[in-house]
DNA sequence: AATGAATGAGATTTCATTCAT
DNA sequence: AATGAATGAAATCTCATTCAT
């Protein structure tokens, strides 16, 4: 046998790196560094990975980003297809961030910073301007039933799709910033309050109608 | 030999790293690519300035970061103290970015850009955090006067900088990717405009009172 | 201006990577070596040339190997296309390497040298075996003629090429121990003398006709 | 713990030794291929070896290098001694490998190729250029019994060296390309024929005497 | 004795900074 | 003042060698 079971140590390199990714973004950490903070060599990280993109892909698999992208879209879906919000169940009721999403989130908080705000040099790093726009047209769609007269212009689909951006940045950091998982998730409702209220203030006004009674996605 | 003035010189090279700081960031800008955009050499860039980082304070300096600061203070000031936002002059009401902030904003972009996003490496690098705090209290003190009721908790102070940091985040976005003055106009007051009806739908459900008719800023 | 002229140090870097790889094989090279060979530091050899590669690259460009190829083959099918040996012109008798490819090989040893026989971990790896086996093909054409009822054997494929193998080796060798230019030639003449006749006794062997009366060991 | 025989793992891993070294080369083997390889671990290699010089110390001992040294000189001594080659017994006629020599050959192929042809980097780099220039002398002083005329010169000496390298080059690929036995060795045969055609050729013409009727291209 | 994880020296490559011209 | 070649420190990655189990 060798000296330390193997798991033990690619966990605390993943980890190190999860760590590290999040709070200096990836093309800042060095291997070393990781290393260090894993209380290993710098040798040995290439041990267990094949090169420093491979020790993100252990950190962030392509099928997290997936899962993100599938369980919000279905989010969307669910509040959108409800002919009323009022429908829908008492406390997903305005929240985008809800169900396994908010337990994806919650858990595995590193991640989800890394994959929206920290990618920069990774095949990820367009992750968070993709989505953005993505969740854009998902919205609306949404939005255009319940105020047909939004007009379409370049400034808005910018501004709706920074504002989201902005909302899901705004989720990551609190996931980073808040190590309880209560403040975590009741930051994540303000976060939404705000999102959705600030998206029904938007729209009504470019609609020049009055507020609507529910609120968009 | 040649009598090119010195600071034609110079303000070439500070745009070439403006603009190249704004759109890949600090670390990822190379002093190398600094020169060839200006259309001089390496080594003459350190005639200019000592270093890389001198040649970012030239970029940004202290004071630039201490009027935007300045700035939105007195804009959240002013707004605060309306006793009513009727009182507000037309053109300026909910506009936590307008007048002088605006201007400079609009003509300073890429400035704004790196202080707000492209800071990783810099001594910026915490600004957006760190102001974003700060107009959390500046926020907090003046929702009280509307909202009374509205708690503290640690989640509603992580919430409140998460939002106006992605609101300042979105306002730089916004200066990058829209060149056309009108544009980015627009996009400021949509992103403005979402910031404060959201700010409003806060507060409101944290007072569980009904929203309040004027906003907060 | 810089402080030495570039082409200068460029020829220099290249000189001393040639002979280098000549003399050790590229593997073994690093590019340390050759920056101190060049009297220069390693990092500058990156201002010449985009990595260890495209330094090989430099001192062996393809359009090289493609000469070498080409010329041997002029050679061969000019030699094997006289009906008998003797219409030849005197002093291209007998040789494979003669005309525009000796010329080649005299002024650029190192090269000849690498690509035969130093080529290990570059594209030209299996050059010399790949080229053996395209010359045993060409000369076994020839000989056919000459020697009708020589059979077909894996072990005479193999040798065949080993032998021509041999043969650019050796030249290559003579080209690199072999500094004045008199000698070398005089040299690639023995070695062209040996391999000719080796090929003669080899298939009037085969071609069960007489023993030649005078053996070497 | 376990009570496997010391001297089977040795004769394990000497054994990957020898092939990937013969395969590879010497630099181009990682100890980690060797033990894999040999189905046991890198750290139990340092067990039965000091280092991987030790290791090839064990694969190709100095005194399997003097062997193939006196062998072969033997051979050019039996062979020169005769006053004539018909004198040799029938199958050993015209032979430098035979007898002993050729058996130690095809029995370890391997040895002799990492001798003659994958020594880079290790104490043999120059076995063969040296062996080479032994043979040369050997041969030379029966060379001139035949054909005192032969004269001297550097280009001659050379040569000669290097014909009888690539000759002991060519035998190696054939060891190391055909694995049966009798492919082999009929290969070692075609070989040495044309080698000693070669010489013949060589010296005849150096002696001024007659070119011979047929000419290989 | 055996394992394979761990180490650290060295290779390639990049880039802020310096320096000769 | 201007140039861009030169330098050297640091980053990624490999591998011979050591060491804890």
């Amino acid at each position: 046998m060798a000296q330390v079971p193997k798991e033990h140590v690619r966990r605390r390199i993943v980890a190190a790196a999860a760590h590290l990714f999040a709070a200096r973004g990836y093309a800042a950490t060095t291997v070393a560094s990781v290393a260090a903070r894993a209380g290993t060599s710098t040798g040995n990280v290439y041990k267990y990975f094949a090169g420093k993109e491979a020790l993100f892909d252990a950190v962030l698999p392509e099928a997290f980003a997936r899962d993100v992208r599938r369980l919000t879209h279905a989010r969307i879906v669910a509040l959108g297809s409800a002919r009323d919000v009022r429908e829908l169940p008492r406390d997903a009721r305005y929240h985008v961030v809800a169900g396994e999403l908010l337990e994806r989130c919650l858990a595995e908080r590193e991640r989800v910073v890394i994959l929206l705000a920290r990618a920069e040099g990774t095949r990820f790093a367009r992750f968070a301007e993709d989505f953005g726009r993505a969740l854009v047209s998902w919205a609306l769609g949404y939005a255009r039933r319940a105020w047909p007269e939004v007009p379409r212009s370049p400034a808005l689909g910018f501004a709706l799709s920074a504002v989201y951006r902005g909302y899901l940045r705004s989720l990551a950091e609190a996931l980073m910033s808040l190590p309880s998982r209560p403040r975590a998730q009741a930051a994540i409702e303000l976060l939404t309050t705000h999102h959705q209220g600030g998206l029904a203030q938007l729209f009504a006004s470019l609609a020049r109608g009055p507020a609507p009674r529910e609120l968009a996605p």
